[in-house]
DNA sequence: GCACGCCATTCCACAATGTGGCACGGAGTT
DNA sequence: AACTCCGTGCCACATTGTGGAATGGCGTGC
């Protein structure tokens, strides 16, 4: 609506981030965005010390340090972090499974923040930064399990984007689902989002009880075990609890 | 020169960083910007997804976890923060001394992305997002005896400033000091850059052996006892190794 | 209960600012 | 030598951002 030349660098910004390192012409292609304007795009980016320029036998672009200042509250001081660490390494090594840890964006998508592998050799890739949608993950569902009614509501207002057979698109249906994720303490989601994976999640809370962040396990789903939800999902929110209470204690 | 308008939006994408969860006026009066040019970016910001309004009496506006997908190519894949977060405080607590985590831009300069304060009345004192030049930096002389040769060379070729007597400005020294920091392990850097402070570094490679980042303990120089150095040395070393094997397991 | 101060937010006339088609010089290819 | 692709620089134009002033809500003190 306004200031279409911010909201333009930053497009491109995240374009650099996820291209790097990228040249002005690839940027230009990939965007249907005229050159020159590219161009100046870059040089101010670099100029305010977002952007670096790797020199070789063409001009490559690529993100700076100083995007690495600006984070989010809830991870400065990063008692997130290292709350969370011990006990993400401690349930990978119980599971060998991949852990993973994701904070909400508002009501727009969960992001992952950091992650523990396990050392199997099929196993699920999130890479740090990727983002998903609330309603189509074991995160997000555990994210909105904790928010409330209005917010859910308005959430739900938006829509219910379909990622496959399994997505749930149904209000009533997801309403149910977040009742049962609030009485069980976890959220299961098999192939919802993704095909072929399988997640438990639970949440991390803040001191007043607003969703924080959201700690999971997950697997190809032909590795999920029915009969082992119970366990594992007792198993995740104890960690999930553990780390909450580090972090405030 | 150029794009004013993105300029002024990332400073003050930058001064909510530094700032959250800051108002509009609070913003406009602490950079002295019109509150309605203020309350325009801040809009604008969150419309592309970088801030998060928190309404409550007055609107304050903070981070959103979207800035978490964009990141420096080398730091992509796991969370350099995650790993290092709980060694720091334990090198805080071991020697009640400011630690912090330095990031290389390029070879432009050292970035400060994270610290630990100490308790002590005298400290130094350095914000994130604080950056400085890698040879008059312990530091930036870890990152420096990390790079290969060309590097180096293309480093010192484009000349080494002086910051007061201290600092190295002959390029043959450089090297010496740089071939000491790769035998010791660590760097140590008295009023090389701001008089008064002196600092120990180490750094935190990648899987292939580039520089990641560095940790340093800084303190006043008047507080440093050269008979301890080897003591103080090893113990950021073996701290910032820590948190390499963290990072890559 | 009225006046005041502080707040976020909106408006709008003005001109400063960003735009993008075009052109340039260099490097690699035909 | 002709061509193409690259990054970069230029500049007339009008779109875009600017910021002082106005609005309306809220809490405080007189």
């Amino acid at each position: 609506m306004e200031m279409k030349s911010v909201i333009r660098s930053l497009r491109i910004l995240e374009a650099v981030a996820q291209h790097q390192p990228v040249t002005v012409g690839e940027l230009a292609k990939l965007y249907d965005i005229p050159k020159s304007t590219v161009q100046r795009t870059l040089v101010t980016l670099h100029e305010a010390g977002w952007l670096r320029a790797s020199r070789g036998d063409t001009t490559r672009w690529e993100i700076g340090a100083r995007v690495l200042t600006v984070r989010p509250a809830a991870l400065q001081g990063a008692s997130l972090f290292a709350a969370a660490r011990e006990p993400m390494v401690r349930l990978r090594d119980a599971l060998n499974e991949t852990i993973h840890l994701s904070v909400p964006d508002g009501l727009d998508c969960m992001v992952v923040v950091d992650r523990v592998d396990c050392d199997r050799t099929v196993r699920t890739f999130h890479q740090i930064g990727d983002t998903s949608p609330l309603h189509a993950t074991a995160t997000g569902q555990v994210v909105l399990a904790h928010l409330t009614t209005a917010e859910v509501e308005e959430f739900i207002a938006a829509g219910l984007e379909s990622y496959g057979e399994a997505t749930i698109t149904d209000p009533a249906e997801l309403r149910a689902e977040l009742q049962r994720v609030r009485r069980e303490g976890y959220a299961l989601n098999r192939n919802q989002y993704r095909p072929d994976v399988a997640a438990i999640a639970a949440p991390i809370l803040d001191a007043d009880d607003t969703p924080l962040a959201a700690l999971a396990v997950s697997m190809p789903d032909s590795r999920y075990e029915p009969d082992r939800l119970p366990e594992l999902g007792r198993l995740v929110a104890e960690t999930a609890t553990e780390i909450t209470t580090r972090r405030l204690g």
